[in-house]
DNA sequence: GTCTATATGGCGATAGAC
DNA sequence: GTCTATCGCCATATAGAC
């Protein structure tokens, strides 16, 4: 591994768990174990690093999602599919699921629309066609982000979650939230 | 309004606009015309006047969902009427929302269980009772938090999804997303 | 209760040697 | 490509006058 990579992993790993200005190119550069300066040979500022971490992060996680856009099976299966591999990989990748967290928070509409365009409209617009088979009669971006907010918001309320009443530890499988997600997205919460 | 009351109220909107790091006591100072050491004069160091905004940002939330707790209406109303007060909450104090998304992404245990037993517990524990109502079969843990997923992350998912497929500018309404949770809730995606 | 002045240290970024 | 040394600035926090 050369010592690009070696930063912008470990800067990954810094910008997830405290956030940008919480991490000084100072404490980067002890972690990696070099000075400061060398740090400013790969990257012009530190602002460039942080954008560059992110894309570093993002970049190869819609490969991921192909396997189920190109199975032949029913648009429920693949929405199931769809949603467990979803929980997966924000479960498997805490840093990922803590990056998008902290750029949505941030709000800053020119990171959104980067990210927006090189990152998530085109796996948002398979689940958009999805949906749109699934429930043709539904506002089909809505029904999308639906299936988005019920998958990555229970994994980040979990910290608060098991301090709340009638929490148990199972909540925190990801296959009991799938099934729990895939039966409330099928039949609501109606007998 | 007293000069605490003045800096908390000015802490609370640059605490959620920027968050804890990016907010200097300097900063702080010049947006309520005061010192530096007059802050200090009101709150021991920068960590507790943080702590005391949160606690004055929440202080006066739970009071505004009594009125849906004491209805006499059918449970599937009174969830109504829950799902549209917090979309309605969350939108008009958008600062106190913000401040939730920073608590939820720190992931401070201390704080987390601070706000849980202090904050959240209560309305939450009410919540909880409905969705036994309402789907007495179902996992009511899941299910209410659910409920909170599909209100809180559509409304924070806007600024990216302006730049996602299928955007149209009615899904910022309250309503819409309202009456959108309501039938996910009820119906399902099914036909 | 509010101020000015200041102590002390960490920050991003750069110069220039090897 | 990596380093040491350093610049100038801003951070939190305090001392002490009024």
């Amino acid at each position: 591994m050369n010592s690009k990579e070696k930063i912008l992993l470990q800067a990954k790993l810094l910008f997830a768990e405290r956030g940008y200005s919480e991490v000084s190119m100072r404490s980067l550069a002890k972690a990696v174990k070099m000075s400061v300066a060398s740090l400013y040979h790969y990257f012009p500022d530190k602002k460039t690093l942080y954008i560059e971490t992110v894309h570093f992060a993002f970049s190869d996680k819609a490969i991921l999602f192909d396997d189920v856009w190109h199975k032949e099976c029913s648009a429920e299966q693949r929405l199931e599919q769809f949603v467990s591999l979803l929980l997966q990989v924000l479960k498997t990748d805490r840093q990922f699921h803590r990056l998008i967290q902290r750029e949505i928070v941030d709000e800053n509409p020119e990171r959104m629309k980067m990210l927006a365009e090189n990152v998530f409209n085109e796996q948002f617009g398979l689940l958009l066609k999805l949906m749109k088979e699934i429930a043709p009669e539904k506002d089909h971006h809505l029904a999308a982000v639906s299936v988005l907010s019920l998958c990555k918001h229970q994994l980040e309320m979990q910290p608060l979650c098991r301090f709340l009443k009638g929490y148990k530890a199972e909540h925190e499988r990801p296959e009991v939230i799938a099934k729990h997600v895939m039966r409330l997205l099928f039949n609501g919460l109606s007998e």
